[in-house]
DNA sequence: TATCATTAGTTGATATATCAATTATTAATC
DNA sequence: GATTAATAATTGATATATCAACTAATGATA
């Protein structure tokens, strides 16, 4: 049995995409602000704007296993990006918010993303844009289980 | 300023399809193949149909780095999937060979291979697909620095 | 209200991602 | 032919991905 080679897949065309985009947007943040990544910086615009999110409600956004968004929200801590506080309306959250050091973070954030987004996407019509967006959650769709 | 949310954007949109498509088939893999991952299943038909490859450019059609495919093929050299050679031609490089037990599996990964690529892809015309994949060819060009 | 199911989050084990630094070999240039 | 540059691969450090097992708290139901 003869496939299309995984190259030639419109999966494959995916992921290089993303990577690139991602490996493009890290450097952008990375030359302005440091010690951060990109996913943590998408994190800190979803706490900040949505800061009733429970943890496994970030990850999902953030596409991350509950785990792995553990590590990261205990490493942002860390890092000094965010405090944890005890929710008294539910016990087994937690209320996330962002340090002032992380305030200054995300007010310099949309600018660098807006850039990445439109080099990213420059010469790309939006229709055009959504039309493939469509077309990955059809993918996405076809692939529920 | 006010940016479009992360999770309206394209690039959410990209990450969502392919994400839910690796983990689709990951579990369709796993039901019929044991201990082998997605990406070592398409290194093993990479290798079998490329084997000069070095392990760089392995490693770039894998979407990995460097570093990660060394780890990788450790690992499928440790469960008994390849088997590394020197190679007399350039002593940087090895000769990567399939074991026997690779030989039988790489048999059967076409069919699931291409069961999980139409699932994923029921419904969508080759047209479109082709639209996307020129698109995101723009984003991949576009991110290059 | 006691039991059971669900939800939120953590931890352990293992694999992978990423960057930088390093070794070994080969290619290029003078 | 010695020096330098480029290539192939590895290693260390740190972060993240993934699955399964787990704790603790809340919700549902009998």
């Amino acid at each position: 049995m003869e496939i299309q080679h995984p190259s030639e897949t419109i999966f494959h065309a995916i992921e290089s995409a993303i990577k690139a985009y991602r490996k493009y947007a890290q450097q952008k943040i990375s030359e302005q602000i440091e010690g951060i990544t990109l996913d943590q910086s998408l994190a800190l615009i979803y706490i900040k704007k949505h800061p009733e999110l429970t943890q496994n409600e970030l990850a999902e956004l953030l596409f991350k296993d509950n785990a792995s968004l553990t590590r990261m929200i205990k490493l942002m801590v860390k890092n000094g990006f965010v405090t944890r506080t005890i929710n008294d309306e539910d016990l087994r959250r937690y209320k996330l918010t962002l340090t002032k050091k992380a305030e200054i973070i995300v007010a310099k954030l949309p600018q660098i993303i807006q850039s990445n987004r439109a080099t990213a996407l420059d010469g790309i019509t939006l229709a055009d844009q959504e039309v493939v967006k469509e077309l990955l959650h059809d993918i996405k769709n076809n692939c529920k289980i």
